[in-house]
DNA sequence: ATATCTGCCCAGCTTACGTCA
DNA sequence: TCTGACGTAAGCTGGGCAGAT
């Protein structure tokens, strides 16, 4: 589930549901389904057969006799899964540090010193572009998030120190300026939320400004601003009080 | 010169399997 | 031993691009 703000304005979230398959399952049955543009390459690939990985070091990848197929559902052999050997892993990473992208001939020489297919290669640096893609669009979320946190916060505090002035002064709530005929506006009042213990609604013509914040009413307050940031605050602040 | 076809590659999404807590 | 979460190899689809016709 990725949860990406909108826009800086409103901070809506989309909130993609995963399961929405746009692609049908199809078990591999061993016929080559040649589906995709790339599929002649795909057809003589069998997965099932893990390819030799020589004496050469360590451990080896996952073997599996051709007999040993577990009974699968709905007829032919299951998939079953390759794992890379770490030694294998290891180069292709170090390929891929120096290169994302392969031309055909560092495809087959890769695939060839690696002792796997052309399109094992080619579907590895494929994934590890797209969890490389994927971990920086996580990575500018999170910096997201951690802006707006302490936007918030820092509007948390002014707002705190702006109750705590108007207490210690002991006056009327602040006067609001109506634009249309430069009259005063009933006045505000600060309330307290039970539930989070903050000052949530002053007045309406918070509640308006936020929604009309070309041409609507302007106020006297300093929670009166142009910047999206806040007013994302403020819509975020009376969602979560007024429930 | 232009339109169409074909093959290749890629991104994005998804599925299914292996591993691990 | 069972189970759910997670990582990842591989399948599928749609789109872009280049070369051939």
């Amino acid at each position: 589930m990725a949860v990406l703000p909108n826009n800086s304005d409103s901070l809506e979230l989309t909130i993609s549901i995963p399961g929405s398959s746009s692609s049908p399952p199809l078990h591999s049955s061993g016929e080559g389904v040649g589906g995709g543009a790339s599929s002649g390459a795909m057809r003589d690939l069998d997965i099932n057969r893990v390819p030799f990985v020589g004496g050469g070091g360590g451990e080896e990848c996952m073997e599996y006799e051709e007999d040993e197929s577990p009974t699968g559902s709905g007829g032919g052999p299951p998939r079953k899964k390759l794992r890379l050997t770490k030694e294998q892993s290891r180069l292709l990473e170090e390929s891929f540090r120096q290169n994302h992208t392969l031309n055909p001939k560092q495809k087959e020489a890769l695939a060839m010193q690696l002792k796997l297919k052309a399109r094992q290669v080619e579907v590895w640096f494929q994934n590890r572009r797209a969890s490389r893609s994927k971990l920086k669009q996580t990575e500018m979320e999170c910096e997201y998030l951690k802006r707006w946190f302490s936007s918030l916060a820092e509007q948390n505090k002014r707002l705190q120190k702006e109750v705590e002035e108007l207490r210690a002064m002991k006056v009327g709530p602040p006067t609001v300026i109506s634009p249309h005929n430069s009259q005063p506006l009933p006045a505000s009042t600060l309330t307290m939320c039970p539930r989070c213990e903050r000052v949530t609604t002053t007045t309406t013509a918070i509640a308006t400004h936020v929604g009309q914040d070309k041409d609507g009413p302007t106020t006297t307050t300093t929670t009166s601003t142009n910047n999206p940031t806040l007013s994302a605050t403020n819509k975020v602040s009376f969602s979560l009080c007024m429930q």
